[in-house]
DNA sequence: CAGATGTCAATTGTCAGACAATTGACATCT
DNA sequence: AGATGTCAATTGTCTGACAATTGACATCTG
């Protein structure tokens, strides 16, 4: 079975590319003219520029065409794609494996279970590990998620340190976006001690919410990060 | 003269409406149903759901319906969407006030000529102030921009604390994003004198970009956070 | 000559109608 | 009970057309 992307996917992706091989403020061909180029219909095509143009990579005048923006969210995707830690060492060429691990099924604590919505009763997991990078141990991962989520057989088998991945990999359940909390903190005693740093060392703390399709929330995470190893960055947009 | 939205815009309100008080979960009305009631045609509803969807707050399955995923991201927007300091801090009802404030037209450093792409004995206008809250200083904001983006007199006249309030609100340059990267410091000798906290206290620093519509770097600013006063979060999706 | 005005081709915005592909419920058969 | 066929509903895509806007050029006018 040869996996065959839709028109809609293929479309995409040669725009995506015709975009990003566009210099800043270049005029793109006609509508009628990439249309014909891509093998589309108008609409389609118009459908596909609509989502390119709320994400602020081009816009579109009437009488006049259709020019790009610069392509800074084109090269340089940030943190407002949700991506594992993993994935995005792997796009800045940091090579970082997996130091020590523990998986927990145990009960949650009151803050866990009203972060979940679940009962104080029900039972979860809590993964939790240190990613390291160049032999020193860069960030500090806590994940929590309701044991029916992830299955403890999942964990086991190809766990490779991120639990998104993990998740995305299941396709069960589909997930839908994160909220992320970010702060500057004192290392605990803890995580200091999990980290091998010192209590009071500076860290960057994310909080996370993660949201499957239907407004669950499938998993809520601590992850404490070094200074120097990862540069985190968002694009903010108007 | 009547200021009349187009065709599109209305549309787009009237989804957005739409969407904003459908429950999680929810399915629309038929793609024909829905471009009846909105007067349009399905062509044009069609690429202003695909504007949604690639929001993620709709996702369409075809033969079955569009549905609406939970509308976090309606209530609740992040740092992904660029807004100033003092425009966040009203809306979490954090009353603040400008401290101390510098304003100094010089000539760039290296850095700040690199990052503004200007020349080293072109000038900058360097726009350095306080944001207190509760009494206490709550961040430290440094701005660095060419100094034919903003008119010092703009500044004097009327500067309410910041800068991009004062860009938005001027309207030239047309503003497209900002690139902001994120990091947890300790203060440093002079970061500590302004914000009259400890050297070496744990903060939150921002690093940005902002962009103009022509790719153009129009500000390049340092922001320091003291923890506890503010909440930042973003929101990623896949 | 400078500025206003008209003309026109190119381009995006919108429309109507049609058919294909998928889904989900229901009925039917084994 | 489970597999299979049927069918209406829904989204995905296509075609062709016309409206609205833009920008360049030519033309008129004081």
């Amino acid at each position: 079975m040869v996996s065959v992307l839709s028109t809609s996917q293929r479309l995409h992706e040669n725009l995506a590319r015709l975009i990003a091989d566009s210099a800043p403020g270049e005029r793109l061909p006609s509508e009628p003219e990439l249309a014909r180029r891509m093998s589309v219909s108008r609409a389609t095509l118009r459908e596909a520029m609509r989502a390119f143009e709320t994400q602020g990579m081009i816009y579109r005048r009437q009488g006049s065409g259709t020019y790009v923006t610069h392509p800074t969210q084109v090269i340089d995707s940030g943190l407002e794609v949700l991506q594992s830690i993993e994935t995005l060492a792997r796009h800045i060429g940091l090579p970082v494996s997996l130091g020590e691990l523990h998986i927990d099924p145990r009960t949650p604590t009151e803050e866990e279970a009203q972060a979940l919505n679940i009962e104080l009763e029900s039972g979860v997991i809590c993964v939790r590990r240190v990613i390291m990078a160049q032999d020193h141990s860069a960030a500090y991962l806590v994940d929590t998620l309701p044991e029916d989520v992830l299955s403890p057989k999942a964990l086991e088998v190809d766990f490779t340190g991120s639990v998104l991945d993990l998740l995305l990999k299941q396709g069960n359940p589909p997930l839908a976006s994160s909220r992320c909390e970010i702060n500057a903190v004192t290392a605990s005693v803890d995580v200091a001690r999990a980290m091998h740093i010192q209590r009071g060392d500076v860290l960057l703390r994310f909080v996370a919410y993660l949201y499957a399709g239907n407004g669950r929330v499938v998993d809520y995470s601590y992850s404490y990060f070094l200074p120097g190893y990862f540069r985190f960055h968002v694009v903010r947009r108007v």
